[in-house]
DNA sequence: CGTACCATTGAACCGAATCAAACGGGGTGG
DNA sequence: CCACCCCGTTTGATTCGGTTCAATGGTACG
C-alpha cells in the first residue's frame, strides 16, 4: 500500500521506496523500504524517556507532542500532521524529550534510528533532516514567546492560521478543517484554559472570522486572524517590541 | 593571562591551552589557543540571524540570550554566566538564533567555528558539546512549561533557585549572589511584567525566604523556595500533573 | 437508550497587568 | 562637595483578562 498522499511531503520521500518521486537524483537510491503501523488515538508512538529506536512519518492522522518536566507539570509542546515525521531528536540525543499521543487512529512508517543514521551518510539527505530540526526549534521558540507575552485571543489566532497553512500545503483549498485535537489540548499549547478556548473561538465566530461546530472549523476571514494575532486590533492590546533594556537590532556594535 | 577560575568549569577546558586540567587524557592535545576580547555592558556577542563565525566561552561576566520573533515580539530567553559557552547552535544552523547580549562588562574568549568544528572530530569532545545543547534544549523547555502553566511566585522561585545553583556550581557558598540582570530582564524571561517581579521579590523577602536590595540578593531559606517553586503552599494554589487527556505515563501500549 | 466525554455558556473571583507616583543610587557638572 | 538628573526599582490604586466553579447541551459509543 504505498505511496499515500503524505508521502509527496514526507522528508524520506527521495530515499523511500513507497515514495514515488519524479525527481530522483542520481546518487540517491531508493534504499528505504519502512514497515507500516497504526497507533489507536490516545496511544503512544513513544515516551519521552525512552531510548530512541526509530522514527515515524505520519501517512494518515496526526498527534501531540507532551512533555513532562521534572516536577510533573504536564503540557502539549506541539501538534503533528500527516507529513510530519514523529520521534526526530536533535542534538543525538538517546532518549526521547517528549511523548508522542495519537489524536486518532493514525498510521505510520516505521524508520529504525540505525537506517536514519545510514541514510544520514548522504549529505543532501542529512542537511534535509537538520533543517527540520532546527524549524522545530524555532517552532518551539515562537511559541515560548507567544505564551510569554501575548494575549490569548492573539495565541489562538496564531494556532488558527498555522494549522490553516499546514492544511493548505497539505492539499486543503477552503479554510475548512477538523481539528483532531481537543479544547484541551489546545488550551495546554497555549498556556490557556479550555474554557478560555472555546469561549475564544465563540468569539471569533460571532466577530465573523471563523466559524465553528465542535470541531468542525472554517477560516473565513484570514487576513482578520492575521491583524488579530499581530495585533492590530480590533481584538485587545499590548504593543510589540521595545521590552528589555538594551537589546533592539540596535546599531551597536557587536562581534558578529 | 591563561586559566581563569572559569576555566575549570568550561566546555572546552580539555582542548584548551589557557585552561590547566590536571586529568588530560592521551588522545586530547591541548591545540586550542582561544583568542580574548571584553565585551561593554549592553553590547552584544552576535545577534539573530548573522551567519555563525565563533563562539564565546565567558571567562568573568554575564550575558543574556534575546529572541525576537518574526513578528517583531522580543523575549529573553536565558542566562549566561562564567563558564558557560555562548553561540553554541544545535543543528548545524548557519545563523545564530538569537542575539547575546552582554549584562556587565565582559571578558570571553572566542572560539571560531572552524577550530570548534575541527575539534568536533574528537569522539569525546563532541559528545560533551552535544550534551551541553541539549541540557539548553530541555532548559528551554522547562521555561515553555513555566511560563504556559505555573504561576507568577513558582517561576520566579525557580528562576532564584536556578540562579543559586549555578552560582554555587562556580562556588558561591552562602546563598548571597548579585543579579546581574535587571527586573525588566527578569520579567522577560519569566513572562511577566517589572512591576510584578518586584513586587513578588519584596514579599518573599517580607515571609523570610529571601532578603533582597536592588540587585543584590540573599537565599535565606531555600527549601521554602523549593515549596513554591513546587508549589506546596504556603504561596497560591493550582494542583500540578493531570491535564490533557489521554497523556500520562499511563501504561497504554506504545511503540517505544 | 443511557452513559460518558467533550464543548459551550454563565457568574463570580482573583492574579497579574496597567497606570501612576515616589524612592534610591550612581554619575555628572556646577 | 553638593546639587541635580537619570534610570532602575519599589510601592500603591485600580482595572481587566483569564481562571475557577458550576450548570447545561451536544455527540459518539456501547
Amino acid at each position: 500500500m504505498p505511496d499515500s498522499p503524505s508521502c509527496s511531503l514526507c522528508l524520506f520521500r527521495h530515499v523511500c521506496r513507497d515514495a514515488s518521486t519524479a525527481d530522483l537524483s542520481p546518487g540517491a537510491q531508493k534504499s528505504l523500504q519502512p514497515t507500516h503501523v497504526t497507533v489507536a488515538a490516545g496511544d503512544a508512538f513513544y515516551r519521552q524517556g525512552r531510548p530512541v529506536a526509530a522514527v515515524f512519518p505520519l501517512r494518515e492522522g496526526s498527534a501531540k507532542q507532551v512533555y513532562e518536566s521534572p516536577l510533573g507539570w504536564r503540557q502539549v509542546t506541539g501538534f503533528s500532521l500527516s507529513g510530519d515525521v514523529l520521534g526526530l531528536e536533535p542534538n543525538e540525543a538517546s532518549a526521547y524529550s517528549v511523548s508522542a499521543i495519537a489524536l486518532q487512529d493514525t498510521m505510520c512508517c516505521v524508520v529504525s534510528i540505525e537506517a536514519l543514521r545510514t541514510h544520514m551518510a548522504d549529505p543532501p539527505f542529512r542537511d534535509s533532516v537538520l533543517a527540520v530540526m532546527r524549524h522545530q526549534a524555532e517552532r518551539e521558540r515562537i511559541l515560548l514567546v507567544a505564551i510569554g507575552s501575548m494575549r490569548a485571543a492573539q495565541r489562538l489566532a496564531m494556532l488558527l492560521l498555522d494549522l490553516d497553512t499546514e492544511h493548505r500545503r497539505r492539499g486543503g483549498t477552503d479554510g475548512s478543517l477538523t481539528l483532531a485535537m481537543s479544547r484541551t489540548d489546545i488550551a495546554s499549547l497555549l498556556g490557556l484554559t479550555l474554557e478560555t478556548v472555546s469561549r475564544l473561538l465563540s468569539r471569533f465566530a460571532s466577530v465573523g472570522l471563523i466559524s465553528v461546530r465542535q470541531r468542525r472549523l472554517r477560516l473565513i476571514d484570514r487576513d482578520g486572524l492575521a491583524a488579530v494575532y499581530a495585533d492590530l486590533e480590533p481584538m485587545p492590546r499590548q504593543a510589540p517590541a521595545a521590552m528589555a533594556a538594551h537589546a533592539g537590532p540596535g546599531d551597536e556594535p557587536h562581534l558578529f
